[in-house]
DNA sequence: TTTATTAATCGTATTTTTACGATTAATAAA
DNA sequence: TTTATTAATCGTAAAAATACGATTAATAAA
């Protein structure tokens, strides 16, 4: 329970946002479905299945790949994308723990009623 | 498997960043928290918790309450408001779900590796 | 009543995100 | 070599998110 500053947020609190916020844009989604139902993607696919133009697909690869959610490796002058598992399922992991946090509490009701 | 036109997502990812995008900012995730450890809260409880003006943390809590994660009880001036049980477990199993998806594939070397 | 408290909303400034075309750097193909 | 392909980056415009103070509407307290 460690505040660096009166306006900060714990560091569990910022990392969690980090994570939801690499998810909270529809291509984004888009593009992990795509890694997870070929395995693995080159860039260029990728552009080919979204509406959205080349650089601007770039742009949510970085974004991606700087959570950690994903991997790229150079193939010639292509680059092949896919999930990293370690990095996926410590986040799945983080999720899982904090949803469980309320849920396991006893049932009671809210507020006054 | 529906695309309403080109230019879109499939619903169930667009979806999927709108829940992500609900907990996307460390405040969010911080009045979730109190909500919590606490099982309900009153509005200006939860304000003095956070590093943030009273109408800032008003908008967080309007944009839980745009997604279902909780629910607001007048009470008197003031709101009491909780998580919303059903709508909690709605999310935490999409995401489930959503995590699993890959985790259950056969464990496949990325790309050319 | 009048006054105080509470929380939503309004108006607005600032920052961040999203998107695109153009350019660049690197590899592959001719 | 020269030319084509691929994907990252740059510059920038537009949209969305974030934040705050001021105001408002409602209830509670005096």
């Amino acid at each position: 329970m460690i505040k660096s500053k009166a306006t900060d947020f714990l560091r569990s609190e910022i990392e969690l946002a980090e994570y939801a916020k690499a998810l909270a844009h529809p291509a984004r989604i888009a593009i992990l479905n795509l890694l997870i139902s070929k395995n693995a993607c080159i860039c260029g696919d990728i552009v080919d299945e979204l509406p959205l133009a080349q650089s601007t697909v770039s742009q949510h690869l970085k974004e991606l790949k700087a959570v950690g959610l994903i991997k790229g490796e150079i193939d010639g002058a292509k680059v092949c994308y896919c999930i990293d598992k370690d990095k996926w399922e410590e986040v799945q992991g983080l999720w899982d723990h904090y949803f469980k946090n309320f849920k396991n509490k006893k049932d009671e009701k809210c507020c006054s009623t």
